[in-house]
DNA sequence: CCAAAAGTGTTCGGTCTACACCCATGA
DNA sequence: TCATGGGTGTAGACCGAACACTTTTGG
């Protein structure tokens, strides 16, 4: 029993996927995907916490984790079996990945990039799961604010949108749009300037987790 | 590795879940989730499609079997640890459940009631989530079509919300409104009396998966 | 003053709701 | 002919897209 864990963020205006560099066979050389085995004691929802505090140093209640997947072909390992849990985890801003644990490297890869080209085991699958998954929860729920940092902007959620649909959206329909939804965004004291252009408002996350209609592009 | 399945389906009028009564301790006695072990040459997914098929005699390909959890708390089996990854299936119409394999007493419970019964392990969490699980599929995909027989009228499609959300439909819009959903339904020659009434025209479902707009009751 | 980003107003067209009404069968 | 459920028409409320316009900052 294995989790892996594909750490999702937004970075540099590119929407991201935290890969390793494997160092030993097989695969040796290839990208990867984070992920572990769940140890005699814990839940594979810790094993995957685990995992992401170990590459990230982000706590489970710090980003939006969740399960999407269960690949367990009898040959996926060439070893031995291993039934692997997949997970998205969305994460606000890549703090510099640490080197540390595994000791093999880590880098945030453009996703666009990632899915072309093959990783290790059957991790190109996954990621295009996981993607897909992503792009559809961002669609009926509101993930999108596991993106942005603590307190945001209504602009920095709608970019948000715009970068992982890959899509222009109208700056004050949306706006209006998302402030309409109760439980969406909770308004807090304070403005920003930190992105140019007149002081905006800022925002929480509210406690509402699906949407009552989907957020997309158009109809 | 265990795979447990929550087999739903609507007859009579009432939304119901197949539950088996434990012979043996643990738990002997109480009602309990169908669910079988993984073997060594088969996914998960198999082990899940072999399990609805021993109950029910259902191919996978004539249900709606979709994963929705994985529950591995150490402790959940007190015999040993056993990680179980859940599915729903959505079936048409209860055939006579096969009395057969584990010999056990199997039945099909209205889910009110199952939610209320203590179940074996932790099967009561299982179905409260699997429950819920469904009841958004309803919403965000065409999944309610799996409830219905491979031919059917928009009036009995309506009839799987309404046994399911608990709600009333206009019939009229309802009816336009699946209909304008491109892909969700395909006319097929003939009509049928069985619900009394004017003939209605018959469809099968399409190959829409997602709905892009939530069906739900009203806004 | 200008550029840039935030946020508001307004118009137009489509969509949903509610409910009236007609249609096609069996009894 | 009546009861029953299938299906269509329609008016009004509501909502979304498009886009013009105002606001508030930095340079």
């Amino acid at each position: 029993m294995a989790a892996d864990i594909v750490i999702l963020t937004i970075t540099g205006g590119e929407f991201r996927v935290l890969l390793i560099e494997r160092g030993k066979d097989p695969f040796g050389g290839r990208l990867a995907l984070p992920g572990g085995f769940v140890e005699a004691d814990e839940t594979v929802d810790d094993a995957a916490a685990r995992e992401l505090f170990e590459e990230t140093g982000f706590e489970a209640g710090e980003s939006l984790l969740e399960r999407f997947g269960v690949y367990s072909e009898p040959d996926r390992d060439p070893r031995r079996r291993v039934v692997s849990v997949a997970y998205t985890a969305l994460v606000p801003e890549p703090p510099q990945t640490r080197a540390g644990g595994d000791a093999a490297e880590t880098a945030w890869v453009p996703v666009e990039r990632a899915l072309e080209e093959p990783l290790a085991f059957d991790h190109s699958r996954i990621l295009g799961d996981a993607v897909a998954h992503a792009r559809r929860r961002l669609e009926y729920t509101t993930a999108a604010t596991a993106f942005c940092p603590k307190e945001f902007t209504i602009a920095e959620l709608r970019r948000v949108y715009e970068i992982v649909w890959r899509t222009r959206l109208d700056p004050g329909n949306f706006h209006r749009k998302v402030l309409r939804i109760e439980g969406f965004l909770e308004p807090v004291d304070g403005t920003t300037v930190r992105n140019g252009g007149r002081p905006a408002a800022l925002y929480t996350a509210g406690p509402l987790e699906w949407l009552p209609l989907p957020l997309s592009p158009a109809r």
